[in-house]
DNA sequence: TGCATATAATAAGTATACTGTCTATCTTGC
DNA sequence: GCAAGATAGACAGTATACTTATTATATGCA
C-alpha cells in the first residue's frame, strides 16, 4: 500500500471527519463551555426527564463509563442533577436544571449551524446521501435497533 | 428538534462511525497490541524513514502533542526509534525498527480486512461514493492541500 | 426464603485529542 | 552578527472513549 492510499482508507477518513466535526462544533459554540458530547447528553436528558444513566448511554451510544464522567462535568456546571431512583436505589435519575434548559435554548441555533457547516462542502443532494450512508453503517436505519432503544428509554 | 432527529445529525453519526471503525480495527488486529493511530504512524514512518515528528503530524493529521505520546508508546514497544537530527537539533528523526517492520508486515492484511469490514453494509458503488464524500469533507481531494503536505514531508 | 445471576454506577488504567505554555534551537532581517 | 520571531518538541491540563474490576442493589428461580 503506497502511503498516499492511507488518505483514502475509510478508517483514516472517518477519523478526520470526526476531527473536523468537533472543530466546527467548538467554533460555533465557543464561549458556551459545552462539548458535542455534553450537548448530546444534556439535550437528551431534557427530552427524557428522569432518564437513568445507563439508558442515556444506550440512547446516544456512549460507553457507560463515559456517561458517568460526562454527567459529572454537567453536574459540576449545574446544568444537570442526579437523583437516586426510589424504585431502584442503584439508578441515578437525570434532570436538566433551569440553567441547563437555558443553555440549551441559547446554543440550539449555533449547534444547528455547526451541523450544517460540517457538510457545507457537499451539495444538498450529497449531504442527504452522506447521512443515509452513515446511518446504514452504524445501523440507525435499522428499525429493530431503534425501537429497542426507545423501548429501553421508557 | 425532536430527539429522534439527533440520530440523523452529521456530528452524531460521524462520532458513531468513528466508534464503529475503531471497534472493527481492534477486532481484526486483536492480539497485536496496536491501535489505528499507532498503525498509521508506524506505517507512515516506514514509508518515510527519517521523518520528523512535526511532519508526521501534518501527514496524517495528528495534533503535535498527540504525535508525541503516540511515538512514546511506539518507542516503548521498540517499534520505532527517535534520533536527534544533525541538521536541526530540535527535531527528532523517526525510524521503524526491525520489530516495527515485522509488525507492519504481520498486521497489514488484517488492517486491510478491517477497512473493508467498516464499509461492509454498503454496496460497492456506495463505498466509493462514501469515500469520495469524506475526502471532499476533509479536503483531501484538494490538490493544493495534498501537494503542500507532500512538500512538507520532503 | 435464599442464593445465583444480572444490572447500575463508580473507579482505575490506558489511549487518543486538543489547548496552552515552556525551552531549546533555528532563521531572518537589519 | 545579533535581536526578533518562528519552529520542534515536551509537558500539563481537560475531555472523550473503552476495558476491567468492584460495590450496591434487584431479580429470578429452586
Amino acid at each position: 500500500m503506497p502511503v498516499e492510499q492511507l488518505y483514502s482508507q475509510p478508517g483514516h477518513l472517518i477519523r478526520r471527519c470526526q476531527q473536523m466535526a468537533v472543530a466546527v462544533f467548538a467554533e460555533e459554540t465557543s464561549g458556551y463551555d459545552i462539548t458535542p458530547v455534553q450537548f448530546a447528553a444534556l439535550f437528551t436528558i431534557r427530552e427524557h426527564p428522569g432518564l437513568e444513566q445507563a439508558t442515556l448511554a444506550r440512547l446516544i451510544a456512549f460507553d457507560r463509563s463515559t456517561v458517568g464522567s460526562v454527567i459529572d462535568r454537567l453536574e459540576e456546571k449545574k446544568l444537570v442533577v442526579r437523583r437516586t431512583a426510589k424504585h431502584d436505589r442503584r439508578a441515578n435519575l437525570l434532570h436538566a436544571t433551569d440553567a441547563g434548559e437555558a443553555l440549551l435554548k441559547a446554543v440550539m441555533a449555533r449547534v444547528a449551524r455547526a451541523q450544517e457547516r460540517m457538510l457545507e462542502p457537499l451539495s444538498s443532494r450529497d449531504r442527504k446521501i452522506f447521512i443515509k450512508l452513515m446511518m446504514r453503517l452504524v445501523g440507525v436505519g435499522d428499525a429493530t435497533n431503534l425501537s429497542t432503544l426507545n423501548a429501553a428509554a421508557e
